[in-house]
DNA sequence: TCAATCCATACCTTCTATTTATGTATCAAC
DNA sequence: GTTGATACATAAATAGAAGGTATGGATTGA
């Protein structure tokens, strides 16, 4: 036995006919016919009756049309729904993001997504650059956002964009007025970082290191929206991007201080899992990130 | 895609690289990487992310590795079911037959063929050839079992033996020590007579007809055993198989009459459907019915 | 009796799956 | 860092299965 004498067999069986069956597989009747033939010597079994007007089913006929039926029912559905997977009627994209990118970069995206693939169920988890790159590794999602640095070598990654860290305080703030300023007059001040383990704050301690000055960390908090409150107390300073902090700076609640002689810039990137090929709603969303719109 | 593609497919899932499947298949690994290409390519969506060590499933193949597993099992388990049933490993047998046939012929051949094949399941229905004929017509029993006359051109069938009618009567019957009789001269008493439909009944009166006489029914009664004691009553006279009175010629309980001018025999034939092969169990039992043992 | 329908057979052709041969990449061991 | 082993990819040639055409025989119904 073989899968494709059984399309030929289920074929006739619903047709009533050899000739009909051929007609119905566009092929011709001879060649059903020996089809036929074929699988009744390979079961050792009569399948059909031949009868005047065309073929009826043997009782191990009809046996065999119940798997057959069922046989290539299962492939139909094999095909439409790997079809609809491919073409993004069906599927689920998990991602994951750190803070800034899952509150200020992904947002739009997400709803330019969500008009093309409707039927595509969609996850964001933000948290910060460690969790995301574990996430990675588990399979947990299929793309990470990611700002500053990581493991390059350890994932595949594309840039999204360039984001500048300014340094912001309280317009209250002793250095807030300042017109010019360099970087060590910062140390004077407490230093208002992220937690250990996101990109935000690995970036500014290697922009640090990389001018000799050693950050002096004053605190270190979860939220970049926590942080932007706290720095209200009029002594803290802190570097955040300037996505985070623009309307802040615009409506005055935070004033951008005067550094001259330290710029910090860090790239985000969009990271994958390495040596594995994107399902079609990762492809997709990748494709997505990449054009501007 | 193809349910070829698909079973290739398959082996290299279950055996973790292209290599190993191919082994698996009995085919050489460039067929199979052939196979995988063409069947991504037909379904536009990667199935495997190629490996240093092998290859692995990626999301969509996953997809497709559970529909053909389902695929090829229902497959393995049609193969299984059709073998059996061909190899009367699995299967029913229903048959039908008349009184006589149902009651001296067919046990001594059940008991074989349950030895042979014990797997099948089987019935046997004990009533008329008219209703044997109608259950072959409704399918209901596959092969029918009967005395005497039946529509030969509407069913198939063979001889399975002659079965000759002996004159009997009480040995107190006045014809009882009569030593040479004339079919005439029973007429003088009650014909007892299965009723109509039955293959026996249907012999006498043709064979009556035969000799010119007009068979007079006496009565006519639905079982052979309730006839036999109804000859008891010392008048009646009955036509009955050489087989179901066997045992009473012996004891004396019945007598022979020692007609000489009408010998009633007929054939005992077995009969299935005009045009439908039998399937298995009732060809290895037509079979069974054929052979001497 | 003739045309129509349907299955079977014989013979030839086409196309697909397969083989053989070879190339390339990765990894582990020395 | 070279070497051998392992695994997938590609190209060209080949075998074999699936398909086509032509034709015949049986049955049916007008």
């Amino acid at each position: 036995m073989n899968l494709h004498h059984l399309k030929v067999f289920l074929a006739v069986a619903e047709a009533g006919s050899i000739s009909a069956g051929a007609e119905r597989l566009h092929i011709s009747q001879p060649a059903v016919t020996r089809e036929i033939r074929d699988l009744e010597a390979s079961l050792d079994l009569r399948l059909f009756d031949r009868q005047p007007r065309g073929v009826r089913l043997t009782e191990g006929g009809l046996r065999l049309h119940d798997y057959a039926r069922r046989i290539f029912a299962l492939e139909r559905a094999a095909e439409r729904d790997l079809r609809d997977f491919a073409q993004l009627e069906q599927g689920e994209l998990h991602l994951g993001a750190s803070a800034t990118l899952g509150a200020y970069l992904l947002p739009p995206l997400l709803t330019r997504f969500r008009a093309l693939h409707p039927q595509i169920f969609v996850s964001l988890e933000v948290s910060n650059t460690d969790v995301v790159t574990r996430q990675l590794d588990e399979g947990r999602i299929s793309l990470g956002f990611v700002e500053g640095s990581f493991a390059q070598a350890d994932y595949a990654h594309r840039l999204l964009a360039r984001d500048a860290l300014l340094p912001v305080a309280s317009p209250l703030h002793p250095l807030a007025r300042a017109e010019r300023l360099e970087a060590s007059d910062l140390q004077a001040y407490p230093l208002y970082m992220r937690e250990p383990g996101s990109g935000a704050r690995a970036s500014i301690e290697q922009a640090y290191r990389d001018n000799g000055l050693e950050p002096q960390a004053g605190m270190a908090i979860g939220s970049t929206e926590a942080l932007k409150r706290l720095l209200a107390d009029g002594q803290g300073i802190a570097w955040l991007s300037q996505r985070v902090v623009e309307r802040e700076l615009a409506s005055g609640e935070l004033q951008r201080l005067a550094v001259q002689d330290l710029q910090i810039e860090r790239e985000l990137h969009v990271l994958w899992r390495l040596g594995t090929s994107l399902s079609p709603a990762p492809a997709a969303f990748l494709q997505l990130s990449q054009t501007p719109g």
